[in-house]
DNA sequence: GATCTCATGTAATCAGTTACATGATTTC
DNA sequence: GAAATCATGTAACTGATTACATGAGATC
């Protein structure tokens, strides 16, 4: 379960709540793993029994006592041991795919919107990482040994965006439209 | 719910088994839709149930008896309008990309050969998705209308793959091995 | 004799989503 | 006055995986 490890990464860089982490992985982790509020919370208390995180309570006036996790020792000892198992293959579940493959059965039209439509979403997403990029490493050539894990997953994003986009202008042309 | 529509898009391509679609769900289409047998005769019973597809029993001696599912004018019809809706936004779920990540508080060792066997299993499904292409299209100037859609999802594929190797060799380079 | 293919499923469990719930404080 | 932010959760449900079960015929 890889959400666990996604959990145990992002604490391992800084110390946070649940509803923080939630907010995590609405932004910059959850454009490679995403997690609602609710699933975070569930999987923190198995987490805090398992004894990877722990917990300090933060009384709080006007609003819910904070939570604040971090990573312990057997945390980041489970850490390293993951990072050192083979990754197993990931099966990718693509809903676009399917319907391009219903394209003989479907609405062609539509289908065409509908790939102008993704198309338009990766041109802003692209966006969105390579802003990224421009503000979070602004020396390319020299990136800190801490941050060389969150700039290779960066410049993986930007690749994948852009072969998106590629994709969906092959589709476009091949269907005959602009 | 896509599992469904691709089961859909695959009986209305050919009609067949459960067992034959399981066993096209660990080739062709699988390969951007997986599901394992289980969840197929699960989600074929809910769909004959709603009149999507039909049953036709054929009995066989020394096995089981086959059932032979075919897509319905009700079924063909939910997939044309399908079709015309808008794809939802993928939420990708990228286990390397959270490994990569852990980086800093990983095995870098271990993470660079897991690196490598990553970029031979692209290259090995990318070699599989070329001899695919030229086996089915091998006049890849024209191809019929009833083939374009599988044709495109299988540029998306090689695409993805080229994608993913371009990348694992920028991650090799970074790190400083080759 | 062992393993693979054909052919169907059930049961238990785990992961993830959607809906519901509360309530103060800050911003528009 | 409405909506967003902070902060926690529970409950019901759906989707997906893993384990178990059966049994004949074909191939190694």
């Amino acid at each position: 379960m890889a959400l666990e490890h996604a959990i145990l990464v992002s604490l391992a860089e800084r110390s946070a709540s649940g509803y923080e982490l939630a907010r995590r992985f609405d932004a910059s982790i959850g454009h490679f793993w995403s997690a609602t509020h609710q699933q975070i919370y569930k999987v923190l208390g198995r987490m805090e029994d398992a004894g990877l995180v722990a917990v300090e309570l933060i009384e709080q006036s006007g609003r819910p006592d904070k939570k604040l996790y971090a990573i312990t020792e057997p945390g980041r000892t489970e850490l390293r041991r993951w990072t050192a198992e083979p990754t197993p293959p990931e099966r990718l579940r693509s809903t676009f795919a399917v319907k391009l493959r219903a394209l003989p059965f479907g609405d062609r039209d539509a289908i065409v919107t509908d790939v102008r439509r993704q198309r338009d979403e990766h041109r802003a997403t692209l966006r969105y990482y390579e802003e990224s990029a421009a503000r979070f490493y602004p020396d390319a050539s020299n990136i800190g040994p801490d941050d060389l894990g969150g700039w290779l997953v960066l410049r993986g994003g930007i690749r994948t965006e852009e072969g998106a986009i590629a994709w969906c202008d092959e589709i476009l042309q091949t269907l005959g439209e602009r």
